[in-house]
DNA sequence: GAGTGGTCTAGACCACAGA
DNA sequence: CTGTGGTCTAGACCACTCT
């Protein structure tokens, strides 16, 4: 066992439970335990560890509260998966007026393909110079209506495929997509917010008249081992809907 | 005490903790203890309540989670106040375009008078029909510029005497006034965002031509006991600044 | 040194899910 | 019925803050 106990503290010491914590996270991402799977019980895990159950139970608990597992009595511990539910929960932040979430419900894919990344795809991705990016354009709907332009760009390395005829395989639930068909589990992100006018295509796409004010949406999403594996960048007529933040 | 141990179940039964929980946070309400005040030890608080310490912990702990109360090694629980630090890391969403945190520098109130409620002060307030508002405006800048107007709308009853001399009691920090003047603490704030054009007066105020995009931040304040107690408006200049928000 | 919260352990009983 | 997580308790030792 590779744990610290009191005695052996170095500079960068740190509790039990948040080793343990760390040894269960990494097996997550090394995928032992895979989405909607259930981990061994306390008890068990405790003795994997040679921790006492309350120690692991510390640390479980914090990874239901950063949203990696799920706990349920009488069930176990579940890996947290990309389904609907959760995307709908943790990822969607568009509301109608009276502030009822609206999940958008189908997309179409204008384009996408495999080409060189842009110093703007490096930077946002933490890519490599000469690094290919897979790059997808589409629009969704809100509501009944086309309210949206999305612009995704993905690290080709992580997604190899995903290009293959022009969009076709690529579905509309895309962080679920990661998960299923390449293991990438998006675990929480990053979004800056800006206000822009449309731009003729952005109107052209949206049946808007150019200059009227879209929202637009810088979004990072960060996979369960801290890296970014998606630039997205949204921009949403927000006539008819709202982006919600709740913040404490 | 008034807690429920097992055995008298009802309906509405909750865990020792949780009750725990509830009480400590009345009496942070009720003004027992005040912001930046320190609290009675874990196992003084146990002694009062007639629970283990381990019950209190998990209590303050929860509280702490919140926000409520902050918690330090050695020196003990206090109650959160609402000083300038816990502005920005809680309150404050717009950054400069590289992301660091742009905190408003200044602010000149326009006007402030007391005023009828309109329909839709009543709604976003949950105050009853004939109450009165406060209502001030005021511009802010950003970094060196001009760059938000903000309509403010508050509960005339909740604060006497803001509107004195037409805004010029209005300080620039406005949830710390509300804390030391009024003993009401923000909590939580609740925000809907949209992306609107430029009138000619916030274009006039902000040195904007109209038709320009603004990012409409729509945002309710929360007092610790869960009431809606401030209902803001900004509209601001998105050119050079992004609206962040981090979410898993 | 005295007092605080932070960590760790051990054991008891309960509520819930599923075979 | 068995096994799971949820709650509650009790006690030990540590790290930090302040006097």
């Amino acid at each position: 066992m590779a744990l610290n106990f009191t005695g052996d503290e170095g500079p960068d010491f740190q509790p039990l439970y948040a080793q343990v914590k760390g040894l269960i996270l990494q097996r997550i991402i090394d995928g032992d335990w895979k989405p909607d799977e259930v981990l061994p019980s306390e008890f068990k895990l405790a003795d994997q560890f040679g921790v006492s159950q309350g120690t692991v139970r510390k640390a479980l608990n914090d990874l239901a509260a950063e949203n990696v597992v799920i706990r349920r009595q009488g069930k176990g511990t579940l890996v947290a998966a990309n389904n609907p539910l959760r995307e709908l929960f943790h990822f969607i932040h568009m509301t109608d007026r009276e502030g009822a979430l609206q999940l958008p419900t189908s997309s179409e894919v204008l384009s996408c393909e495999r080409r060189r990344a842009s110093d703007d795809d490096l930077g946002r991705l933490k890519l490599r110079r000469g690094a290919d990016v897979i790059r997808i354009e589409r629009i969704r709907t809100l509501g009944e209506k086309t309210a949206i332009t999305e612009t995704i760009v993905l690290p080709a390395r992580l997604f190899p495929g995903l290009e293959a005829g022009g969009g076709a395989n690529v579905p509309h639930a895309l962080y679920q997509h990661y998960q299923d068909a390449y293991a990438i589990a998006i675990h929480r992100v990053e979004e800056a917010l800006r206000a822009v006018t449309a731009g003729p295509r952005d109107a052209e796409l949206l049946g808007l008249t150019p200059g009227q004010p879209l929202l637009e949406i810088d979004r990072v999403a960060i996979s369960l081992d801290g890296k970014p594996v998606e630039w997205r960048i949204t921009r949403c007529d927000t006539q008819d809907t709202r982006y919600v933040s709740s913040l404490v």
